[in-house]
DNA sequence: TCATTCAGTGCACATTCGTACACTGAGTTC
DNA sequence: GAACTCAGTGTACGAATGTGCACTGAATGA
């Protein structure tokens, strides 16, 4: 059967709003692309715009600089890391970390990129970032406090020894998706990676069961 | 009484390899403050060259390229971490945690810079850069688990668990450093960081008190 | 003392960069 | 269907960059 003149595959979008939103969509997935092997500051917005195929001077018609271009980004990873943890938080809670864990890994994964953004600016970009990042960071944290609160072997405990605790958690499993990063998928050292992560947060759980809340 | 000549202020160091020992330093002094809050690949040659007062092709004399500079900046940075490793090595352990947060401040502090360029580079950098890096802190890691297999009360603890505690020991630790370097120094916020950590560390500890080794 | 070495100079050049400006032409609005 | 909007084009410019090359002059070593 010789090739058909392609029937109807792309429906043609044809609405000016939604080119420019499809546009701006490939400028953002250009500047994630290039600055996923370095620093998002040594990409050039020429760079980005060649990526996208437009004429560096169409960039403005989007972002009033690249600054402006990584705040956006920074923004949507954290819209992104939210609802990460928005569906971990519907399961049924940091009992089985196995489990959990096994949804970190397969977040991660599906967006690798936005991970690796998030790794590589979250100390290393514009302070802006940073801070946003931090901010971002902080908030996960109280929002886990609370999530221990609840838990009723924890009752006594007061507020800060709860955000301390849920403070190890977060970055102890954010270190786990930074190691994620940098192993290959689906080979043996990831596996060791989950188990590791999975070991660290039943240890960590021993010791807030032998904490005593009032010892200060 | 009127300014003297400058009796003998500056002993002039006048040796040819001296005075390029001295340049040497200056680049790599430069280069470090230059990408004290901005990512090193952002830094260009001649801004360093200007900052060290020598003409942009001068700079080739001392490093092939910049790339080489960074590699020579992670090499120094990962001598003084290894130097304070050592040191805290031979306080007493980890016995006291307060002892060694206080001692960790006092390092961060003192070596601002080189810390702010390890938090930076560590997953902002070139790929070379951060994999030595990573090698490094697994080194330590692994130097850590050593420490611990000492302890009587952790003898039946095989290998691989010995390094998931250090590893988290020193994950948890190495946050603390990060969290130091957010903040102003002597202020409020510091001693807060420092508890937290302290909290954490015996939390940890806590938690490998009731740790069965033989679970899996 | 004199020839050699080499850290630093000075100039030059091709590239790349951000961005100003005037434009085009397809989609939108009336 | 005529006027308007505006995403994207094309040209152009000044500024900054990395680096090649010939040089200078003080320290070095015979």
């Amino acid at each position: 059967m010789p090739v058909a003149p392609a029937p109807q595959p792309a429906p043609e979008p044809t609405s000016r709003a939604e080119r420019k939103e499809r546009t701006r969509q490939a400028i953002l997935d250009a500047a994630l692309e290039l600055s996923s092997d370095r620093s998002f500051a040594s990409v050039s917005l020429r760079e980005v715009a060649r990526a996208v195929g437009i004429v560096p001077t169409a960039f403005y018609r989007h972002f009033a600089s690249m600054e402006e271009l990584g705040v956006a980004l920074a923004d949507d990873t954290m819209r992104l890391l939210r609802s990460v943890l928005r569906d971990a938080r519907r399961n049924p809670g940091p009992s089985n970390a196995q489990a959990s864990l096994a949804a970190l890994l397969g977040q991660v994964r599906d967006h690798e990129l936005a991970f690796r953004f998030l790794a590589r600016e979250r100390h290393g970009g514009h302070p802006a970032v940073a801070r946003a990042f931090t901010v971002e960071l902080r908030l996960l944290t109280r929002e886990l406090a609370v999530d221990l609160a609840r838990i009723p072997q924890l009752a006594a405990w007061n507020t800060d020894d709860l955000e301390m605790a849920a403070n190890l958690l977060v970055t102890s499993m954010f270190e786990v998706v930074l190691d994620l990063l940098a192993v290959a998928p689906g080979r043996a050292a990831e596996t060791e990676v989950l188990t590791r992560g999975e070991k660290q947060m039943r240890l960590i759980m021993l010791g807030m069961a032998a904490w005593n809340p009032l010892h200060d």
